[in-house]
DNA sequence: ATAAACTTTCAAAAAGTTTTGAAAGTTGAA
DNA sequence: TTCAACTTTCAAAACTTTTTGAAAGTTTAT
């Protein structure tokens, strides 16, 4: 396989991956390119190379930059924005978890802490079933933001610190 | 808030956090219908319950069945077939991660295995680029495969069993 | 102030995904 | 074997998400 054939599998690989776990294709697509590329580059560049409309591609690239996964760079006395991506895996990784964590698993919390809050007989079975479930998920769910917290925060940690290094 | 309000309250949620992820939305109403019922259903009362067609019933609740997540159960003396979910948070929670890790991290190591054998010119900043984002990912996936592989078996380990133990 | 260079917006279209429901298939009892 | 009970299939329809591209907006140099 040659380089340019591999780019693009890679590129379709990823963008791929990206949808299966509900994240938009063509933004995990553009984040592809950005990373095997060693240069930053315009939007004009992105268009060109994913065959994307401008629209699509300065709205993705928008994206990126709130899920911190990209930067502008500005180029003295050049008018146009170019844009790259931060090369470290790990720092891609957490950035992703931390970015899920406030969007999906704060709202998840919220919304188990009141429903572990509804009475009912504690004789009814319905009650029983799904107070317990509820219960179980929200324990599992909050210990999961702990640890993602500290792992977040893991350099610090002498314990998930050498957890975490076995990973790198 | 009353019970039956929050057991829709419940569905609604899970599903929709389930869609975030690439799971589809129906199939998750599903299962955290079953969760949340102590006896086991029939496709007959999962529609009635979830006002869903016989067919979406019937597709989801086998794709259930293959992520491992329900189970049929025949009641001596009828024909209809009922079914229930595990109720066990852990469970489930192995029982996803190890569908897609089979799904998803090991079609993925293919594709980067085959990515890094390719060969180009080392001092060709595109080709450097491309071949160290796929080895950093590469090996990140690898760990991640591994660390999976452990904990689905955890018990057996006493350093990850400990961790785990942590989550309960 | 004007114009060129560039970025953003958003309604409509396209693409992708899920759901429906009627028909076909299967199974077991009589 | 026939029938009723039940399950499965799948093409078409409904719904959701993503993409397009032209128009509007912004910025900077002259």
């Amino acid at each position: 396989m040659q380089l340019p054939e591999a780019k693009q599998k890679f590129i379709d690989t990823w963008g791929k991956l990206a949808s299966e776990w509900g994240i938009n294709r063509t933004m995990a697509q553009v984040h592809a390119l950005l990373l095997i590329t060693p240069e930053a580059l315009t939007t004009e560049q992105v268009m060109e190379e994913l065959s994307i409309s401008r629209g699509n591609a300065n709205m993705t690239l928008r994206d990126l930059i709130g899920w911190g996964l990209i930067e502008k760079q500005l180029k003295p006395g050049e008018r146009k924005e170019y844009f790259f991506a931060d090369k470290d895996i790990w720092n891609i990784a957490r950035q992703v978890a931390k970015e899920r964590r406030k969007r999906e698993l704060e709202p998840l919390l919220k919304v188990l802490g009141e429903l572990e809050q509804v009475k009912g007989d504690k004789n009814d079975p319905d009650f029983k079933t799904f107070n317990k479930s509820v219960t179980d998920i929200n324990k599992m769910s909050k210990n999961a933001d702990r640890a993602l917290d500290t792992m977040l925060k893991a350099e610090e940690s002498w314990f998930w610190g050498s957890i975490f290094k076995m990973f790198k």
